[in-house]
DNA sequence: ACCTGAACACCGTTCAAGT
DNA sequence: ACCTGAACACCGTTCAAGT
């Protein structure tokens, strides 16, 4: 007899989201999404191949909304005020959503790590802006600079890192357009 | 009757930051460091008071590891020619010790989060050099600019985030150059 | 003073049995 | 076609009992 599905993945992903920024990713168990949605643990299985694929899902979504936030960022056509936009960007949203910016880069196992192609599209929009600023030659390792500082920092920041004082807004600040600088000076340059 | 302990808190913590390194965090069980050291999992907390707490002490052991690299890197007294040891031996170090990296500024649970001052004395070798480099007003900001650009590189590098080709080597050598030059360019300015 | 087995509460996961 | 309870292997942790 067939019965209707309780719950979707769909669901299952939102679920989980909403607990691993609730009470962190050791909070996010099978038993309590499952509690959550209203089922059992093991019906969970019907829907995900275990609890690594729930977590590359939410990884996934998470990528996902984050790559379309880059990509609506970087919309003026000018570098470096795109690249302002991009970063302050990806900034907030790690402010908004921790737990699942955590999935992101996060030191985690392989299992749930996003495939490359979801983050293409920001990537791109990314590397034009650097192109424009520093130079089709340096267009990836300047997008590699600014995404691995962007990250850094505010990875670093909801790690608690910063912890000698000053103003956290203004490191920021500081560090964009120092950055921003150092990578259209590099394209005069050249 | 009085017995000798068969193990101790040192050698727990050498125990489990080679488990860590070998099979990651997930593998650093209670009961794996035990049958490694030779004794039952119950016993191991005459020594620590939880999980948490031993993997906090390899995070502080780990920590003043790096602490001690980074004082060391800092050695000529050339502000950008200490900046790029700081900078390459801050790399090699989450190269050889990716799971120990990991801890530091990982987004992890609060319980094993190394205090503040075990860092101090790196943190004040990279200050020196940004304060000779940018300015004593920006010296705060500069090095958090340099540690965020740093952490975040290898940390994504670890993460295996950089899939789109190019040399990485070369994309940390040119982050490298332009923040010291984008941080030496702001103090001339001033 | 340290170590142990037994016990408890919690996981993830499988599977046969229910509807 | 989905959901369930029971079961298994694994955790972390406590504690009384051993030496």
């Amino acid at each position: 007899m067939p019965t209707p599905a309780r719950t979707s993945v769909e669901n299952l992903i939102e679920t989980a989201r909403q607990i691993l920024e609730a009470e962190g990713l050791e909070g996010l168990t099978m038993q309590r999404v499952a509690a959550e949605v209203g089922v059992r643990a093991p019906s969970l299985y019907k829907h995900v191949r275990n609890r690594a694929d729930l977590i590359r899902l939410v990884t996934e979504d998470v990528a996902r909304q984050l790559t379309k936030l880059v990509e609506r960022a970087a919309s003026t056509g000018d570098p470096a005020t795109d690249l302002r936009s991009i970063a302050r960007g990806f900034r907030s949203f790690a402010h908004t959503n921790p737990g699942a910016y955590g999935l992101i880069f996060g030191p985690l196992a392989d299992e749930w790590r996003t495939a490359p192609e979801t983050l293409a599209t920001g990537t791109e929009a990314l590397i034009r802006s650097t192109s424009a600023l520093a130079g089709p030659d340096h267009a990836l390792e300047a997008a590699r600079t600014v995404v691995a500082w962007a990250h850094g920092f505010v990875s670093m920041e909801l790690a608690g890192a910063f912890r000698m004082g000053g103003d956290v807004d203004d490191a920021f600040e500081f560090g964009l357009e120092r950055i921003i600088d150092a990578l259209s000076a590099g394209e005069r340059r050249t």
